[in-house]
RNA sequence: GCGGAGAUGGCGGAGUGGUCAAUCGCAACAGACUGUAAAUCUGUCGCCCUUCGGGCUUCGCAGGUUCAAAUCCUGCUCUCCGCA
């Protein structure tokens, strides 16, 4: 019984695309596992488990941003149903944000939240960051560059692969050799470390990783109706709101679909009704592109609703 | 009715005698993913065969010229613009 003596703890991720219905099913969830108790059994075999209910970190790289509410589906006050959530409204749209940064902030959540004897519930559809927390992704400590960066910009991906080969041949093998700035970040990475170390991960937690299955059709039905929601709720407004308070244009294309679109909406690129068609597409292949990262992880217990999850989530817990 | 322009793959749009199954963009589908991840990037994309490769049928319709046509000629159908 060794093995159990220091058991790791457990985290729940609850991950799907866009429009899946994440936040909604989360909150539910997270309502079900009020404070309880694992059975005797269970407490006898060591895996004993007081808890006092469960708190909710967002895994979505845009809710992370103060201000933008409407244009990335962020839960309401009213929704959470006193369910504390995290990560939603932590930085300022100016400033920039990354997944190093996010995965401090969800490690401070999730140790602070076992602290309460919570069980935290990461609910969100940014595959890179949930990947983040449950494999405790070691990322090379090599902060981004800016200067260096702008420079490496102005050159041809011949250039920079030379520059890499350089440096590190054999992350010039595994790098993607189109994708100038994967490359650029590579020999940054490589200046200052000599070579781009092999990614490290050893995960923290023991973490049960829910997907909302959903099928396609129902998915971009989901995805049309929402955006019309969305609209009407003022997310033209919102956008504008964000450019007068001084996020540039440029960012808020960076930023993708709504505020992309809507930004070139209200510049005069493209008329409202291109707006919202682009929009609908867009959405649609940014669903699919989650899908295909998703789908890579075999480890994810695919639920087509709330019992499925419920269950898989008391066998997790022993309860 | 006359004059002019044009009809190309799911769409837009190149190509104006041979290297064209046909540049390119979009959509679609598949995929990648080491500090921007709603971002960034890649592949496939007429049909058939097992990949290399090969075979077959395509550029409004029907004929014709030519060794060879999406490209030239004739007729037809349709669309758009100008004049009536």
């Amino acid at each position: 019984m060794s093995r159990l003596s220091n058991p790791k703890q457990k985290i729940i991720v609850i991950l799907g695309p866009t429009a899946s219905g994440k936040s909604d099913l989360c909150v539910k969830i997270a309502l079900r596992l009020g404070s309880g108790q694992t059975s005797k059994k269970s407490a006898r075999s060591g895996s004993a488990l007081d808890w006092n209910g469960a708190e909710i970190i967002s895994a979505d790289s845009r809710q992370i941003y103060k201000g933008m509410d409407i244009g990335t589906g962020k839960i309401t006050q009213k929704e959470m149903g006193d369910i504390p959530h995290h990560l939603l409204d932590v930085v300022n749209p100016k400033t920039k944000f990354d997944i190093v940064k996010y995965k401090k902030l969800a490690y401070r959540a999730i140790e602070d939240i076992l602290y309460h004897k919570k069980i935290p519930i990461i609910c969100g559809g940014t595959g890179f960051y949930i990947q983040a927390i449950v494999d405790n992704i070691i990322f090379p400590e090599v902060k981004s560059n800016n200067k260096l960066r702008k420079k490496l910009e102005k050159q041809p991906i011949e250039k920079l692969l030379q520059m890499l080969k350089k440096l590190d041949n054999e992350r010039l093998k595994t790098v993607d050799q189109k994708n100038k700035r994967r490359v650029i970040r590579a020999v940054e990475i490589a200046t200052i470390l000599g070579k781009v170390p092999k990614l490290e991960s050893n995960p923290k937690y023991d973490s049960l990783q829910i997907g909302i299955a959903i099928n396609r059709e129902k998915l971009k039905k989901n995805i049309k109706k929402r955006l019309e929601k969305r609209l009407k709720q003022g997310l033209i407004t919102e956008v504008k709101k964000l450019h007068q308070q001084g996020v540039s244009w440029r960012k808020l294309i960076e930023f993708g679909l709504e505020y992309k679109f809507v930004t070139l909406y209200l510049r005069g690129k493209i008329t409202k009704k291109q707006m919202t068609n682009q929009l609908e597409k867009s959405i649609w292949q940014y669903a699919k592109r989650q899908i295909t990262w998703f789908k890579r992880d075999k480890r994810i217990k695919w639920v087509a609703d709330q019992k499925e999850g419920e269950k898989l989530i008391k066998i997790f817990l022993k309860i």
